[in-house]
RNA sequence: GGUCAUGUAGCUCAGCCCGGUUAGAGCGAGGGUUUUGUAAACCCUAGGCCGUGGGUCCAAAUCCCACCAUGACCUCCA
């Protein structure tokens, strides 16, 4: 049985002839209105019994109790199934339904079978006012949500999801199932992991902590005269995106990935892109201009494979490995799932894709990748042992045929993970898999990621010359070694957030703080000498400022340790006879008497192979303006 | 869209329940004093259509209604 659930505000509809032979009888020829329901537009099809019609009645109910609606029509409308039940079985189907309805609801009515219809109907403007359902005997297929629609085919033909069953995935192969499984103390994460893939429970309910750092921290914020989920980034913010930008950019080309840059908006109207824009209406921005509806991408995909497919490719150059840092992909994201910068609506994905020529390069190039995103996150601050989930998901048959390969990538993660098993393949991918950062509320957000796509390569054309000079359709990976850069920033912060709680110091990677160290003058006599150690210190790529102002040394202190700055250096006229500095370090809680060029030895053993930008904002704290507390 | 919050100075907030001088504080900003030794020097000043629109009242930041904006949750995530 299909049905498509609208909310609407109203529908009015008018029996005007019968349509069949069977129509049902004694039906008043006059206009029907009904306020504030449930349109259910129904299809009932061949394999359709008693029981789908049940199973029907309980998801209009779960529908009724999600939008908070208890009014329902019942509307008989066969162009959803081209696999429609005989007209004599399905006016008793609907009949049952009908029944089954009107337990759960207490006003329930049901328009005519068999009669053509005109009818007019106002669904509501809320991301779930439309919702499509297919029920059969085996199992029930769901359709994610649609957006109130102009284009009812649209939500039609949207995606489907399957019921997956659910595992953990133990080191060494060991399959046990999400029920049967006792989660040990050190595992609470995974179980969070778990509880929300699975549950989707929620631990607490309160504002990530993230959200007021990222503000205190000047790092970036809400832009409330753009659209909600796009954000400012303020000096320290950019910064901190460039360098992270630029160790990611550096790693994926050390694997071999070639940048390009691809066009952030495309024609809707395109043959290859068609499907996939109306399979995902409602999470686009669309952009109107010339008379054409251009779409903004919401990843690096197509420009690559729209790239990939005028290429001549032969099978000596698989792997090929084709990059991009999108500034912006967009998705327009239900409003109420936009959080600080968990979720945003435009946000930089790094998004690399392989070009593999069977399953073997596909596995063996699968695990290179594995091991680059596992190098990677580390690299940015994020322990992939201590903050990241390892979740990865496929089809029953994958696994029976690549257990092994399976199993290779849980033991390179080390711990259990979670597994979602699909029977069948109902997205373009067979596996994919992705390291989750749990935050302080118990919400997962996926980093890293990469799937095994076998149907992108034949759709967009993109072809290979194999050894037998036949043209193939390559296997394509998707990877992010680091998932959103935005996303990031939201991890780390949300780390130092949970060091805080715990009692610690919080703190943010050395390479990545706008400050590494800051020299604060005792008085206005020791600014020349502070310009002295801040060329020195320049020269050798360290971040540097001068706190000029005319405050106490007490007060710039307190500044310097607020901003989270790892180091100060108080300069008086001590350090200006001798040569010593005492270095204050913020993180251990300390001093000591150091030399210069120990200060810089250290910074730069800390700082090791990471990239180098110079300071964003004026090096003397007098010229800066205040952005944020 | 639903539920629940919130909206007062650049920022963070108090005042609202129980209506009544000229709406307060801290931080920040401007001016001055101070030339400072490891987490907040001192003094002065300027900042407010109390989200918007209606209503009740002699009187509304305060009570009522509507709207708008923002957030959390519901839902979902190519």
């Amino acid at each position: 049985m299909r049905m498509l659930f609208l909310h609407a505000d109203f529908v009015e509809y008018e029996p005007i002839s019968k349509e069949i032979q069977l129509a049902e009888e004694g039906i008043p020829i006059a206009k029907k209105r009904m306020d504030d329901l449930i349109v259910v537009l129904t299809a009932v099809e061949s394999e359709d019994d008693e029981n789908t019609a049940s199973d029907s009645s309980t998801e209009i109910r779960k529908y009724g109790d999600l939008v908070k609606c208890d009014q329902v029509l019942i509307y008989p409308y066969a162009h959803l199934s081209s696999n429609l039940a005989s007209p004599k079985v399905a006016l008793q189907i609907l009949q049952s339904l009908e029944m089954g309805v009107r337990k759960f609801f207490p006003i329930v009515a049901r328009a005519p079978f068999g009669w053509t219809k005109s009818f007019n109907i106002k669904v509501k403007g809320h991301p779930l006012a439309e919702n499509a359902r297919t029920i059969t005997g085996q199992f029930k297929l769901s359709k994610s949500p649609d957006k109130s629609g102009n284009d009812e085919s649209t939500a039609l033909k949207a995606e489907e999801t399957v019921r997956s069953s659910w595992h953990i995935l133990e080191v060494g192969g060991h399959l046990v199932p999400f029920a049967e499984y006792s989660f040990n103390k050190d595992q609470s994460n995974l179980k969070t992991l778990t509880d929300y893939e699975f549950s989707k429970k929620r631990i607490v309910d309160e504002i990530p902590p993230h959200v007021k750092l990222m503000k205190k921290l000047g790092i970036a914020d809400y832009e409330p005269a753009s659209d909600s989920g796009n954000m400012r980034f303020y000096p320290k913010g950019k910064l901190m995106k460039s360098l992270l930008e630029s160790h990611i950019s550096r790693r994926i080309s050390e694997y071999g990935g070639m940048e390009v840059e691809t066009p952030i908006m495309y024609d809707s109207q395109h043959p290859t892109l068609q499907s996939y824009f109306n399979r995902f209406p409602a999470r686009q921005y669309n952009v109107f201009s010339d008379n054409r509806q251009l779409f903004l991408r919401f990843a690096a995909c197509f420009g690559q494979f729209l790239m990939a497919k005028d290429f001549q490719i032969s099978y000596k150059n698989l792997p090929l490995r084709l990059y991009e840092l999108t500034r912006y992909s967009f998705r327009r994201e239900k409003s109420g799932e936009l959080v600080g910068l968990r979720r945003l609506r435009a946000f930089s994905m790094p998004d690399c894709h392989a070009l593999c020529k069977d399953l073997n390069q596909t596995k063996q190039e699968f695990l290179k990748r594995f091991d680059l995103s596992l190098r990677v996150l580390n690299e940015l601050g994020i322990s992939p042992s201590e903050d990241v989930e390892m979740a990865i998901r496929f089809t029953s048959q994958f696994y029976e045929e690549n257990k092994n390969f399976i199993e290779q990538l849980v033991s390179k993660f080390g711990r259990p993970v979670l597994v979602e098993i699909w029977p069948e393949r109902f997205f373009y991918f067979t596996l994919k898999w992705e390291f989750n950062f749990i935050d302080n509320i118990g919400k997962a957000a996926a980093l890293s990621t990469d799937q095994i796509d076998v149907e992108n390569g034949e759709r967009y054309n993109i072809q290979f010359v194999d050894e037998d000079n036949t043209k193939k359709f390559p296997i394509i990976l998707h990877n992010s070694p680091s998932g959103a850069v935005e996303r990031v920033i939201y991890a780390l912060l949300e780390k130092a957030a949970r060091y805080s709680k715990l009692g610690k110091v919080p703190f943010l990677p050395l390479w990545l703080t706008h400050t590494q160290i800051r020299l604060i003058p005792v008085s206005s006599t020791h600014i020349d000498f502070c310009e002295q150690l801040f060329i020195e210190l320049t020269k050798n790529q360290i971040r540097v400022d001068i706190d000029d102002r005319d405050e106490s040394v007490g007060k710039k202190i307190r500044d310097s340790e607020t901003e989270w700055i790892y180091y100060s250096l108080v300069i008086g006229d001590n350090e200006v006879k001798s040569n010593q500095l005492v270095l204050r370090d913020r993180v251990n809680k300390s001093q000591h008497h150091v030399s210069l060029e120990e200060i810089i030895k250290m910074i730069e053993s800390q700082i090791v192979d990471k990239p180098y930008l110079p300071l964003n904002l004026p090096s003397h704290l007098s010229r800066r303006p205040k952005i944020m507390n």
